[in-house]
DNA sequence: ACTATGTCCTGCGAGC
DNA sequence: TGCTCGCAGGACATAG
């Protein structure tokens, strides 16, 4: 679902909401979990620990985690787990913590995850892998259908790749050097590029006026120049309007983003260019829809 | 090392 | 109404 700008707006939004607070304990669902590290690890890591700030690094929520917290304090003892079945994991001296001070709790969204904060009363939505429980008697949620989400633990996370809001352009036109596959699937590239997904890469090269089937490797500089101008303008247009909310995507608050309203190929198949009339044309790129314009966009 | 393809999941809307 | 099909914001593993 998410990708930069969604991804932004829900660390923003988690970040003004949940600073402070403090993990009383987890609660994560039961196999197969969309988890990469060891539920136990997971666990461990997260409870009784003082969210420092959230941020985003990729696609990837980061939550910075310190010691500091309350001890835990147990839950009433039979309240039921929140999805009937599935394994309760509490605060336990099996797993002994991690030794350093600080830590961090990743969450990739994948492409239908959300992360919600709920009072304790609310309704518990299907497909809720993880809860978190906070000191201050809310809830941060994870609710994942399809699955493709992924939470995990780490002491010092690093995401490959550049940020496109910070990568200079030198670099920017490096990181295409001598790639024979096309632009559009180099712009999905993580490695490369952090962040970027298959709206906003669609619209960044339609603002650049290069066909997504271009190789790489024959963009000129004047056309890497101008997709770096389009990449940073269309992330930055995005955050500010929170997002795209193409199907069902809400920030951590439940509001939609505005974005889509900007879309100019993106999900417009056979519908008139806004420049210059011609039908968009969707194509298939590694697996990807791809929308552009043949007349906009050599 | 780089590139193309299939796969993991569930839900929704279009078309019959 | 109810079915099947195709498609969906992502990222891996695997094969060439």
């Amino acid at each position: 679902m998410p990708e930069l700008p969604e991804v932004e707006t829900i660390a923003r939004g988690l970040a003004s909401r949940v600073t402070g607070d403090v993990i009383e304990s987890v609660w994560l669902g039961s196999k197969p979990e969309p988890l990469k590290s060891p539920a136990p690890k997971i666990v461990a890591t997260l409870e009784s620990k003082r969210i420092a700030g959230v941020r985003r690094v990729g696609k990837h929520i980061v939550f910075d985690l310190e010691n500091g917290g309350r001890p835990s304090l147990r839950l009433r003892s039979g309240q039921a787990s929140p999805v009937k079945g599935k394994t309760h994991h509490k605060a336990g001296a099996r797993t002994p913590a991690p030794t350093s001070n600080t830590a961090q709790w990743i969450v990739h969204l994948g492409m239908t995850g959300r992360l919600l904060v709920c009072k304790p009363e609310d309704e518990i939505e299907k497909h809720t892998h993880a809860i978190a429980r906070l000191a201050s008697g809310r809830e941060v949620r994870f609710v994942d259908p399809r699955r493709f989400g992924r939470l995990s633990v780490a002491q010092a996370f690093e995401a490959g790749g550049h940020e496109p809001l910070e990568v200079e352009l030198e670099r920017f036109t490096s990181l295409f050097h001598g790639r024979k596959t096309p632009i559009k699937s180099a712009l999905l590239n993580q490695k490369l590029l952090r962040g970027v997904g298959n709206i906003y890469a669609d619209e960044s090269l339609f603002r650049a006026g290069i066909r997504p089937r271009r190789r790489a490797s024959s963009l000129t500089q004047e056309n890497l120049r101008r997709l770096y101008l389009a990449v940073r303008e269309v992330l930055k247009e995005a955050i500010a309007l929170g997002g795209s909310s193409v199907s069902d995507y809400v920030d951590s608050d439940g509001e939609e983003g505005f974005f889509q309203l900007q879309h100019r190929v993106y999900g417009r198949e056979d519908e008139p260019c806004l420049v210059c009339q011609t039908p968009i044309k969707r194509v298939v790129i590694a697996g990807r829809s791809s929308h552009y314009c043949p007349t906009c966009q050599k």
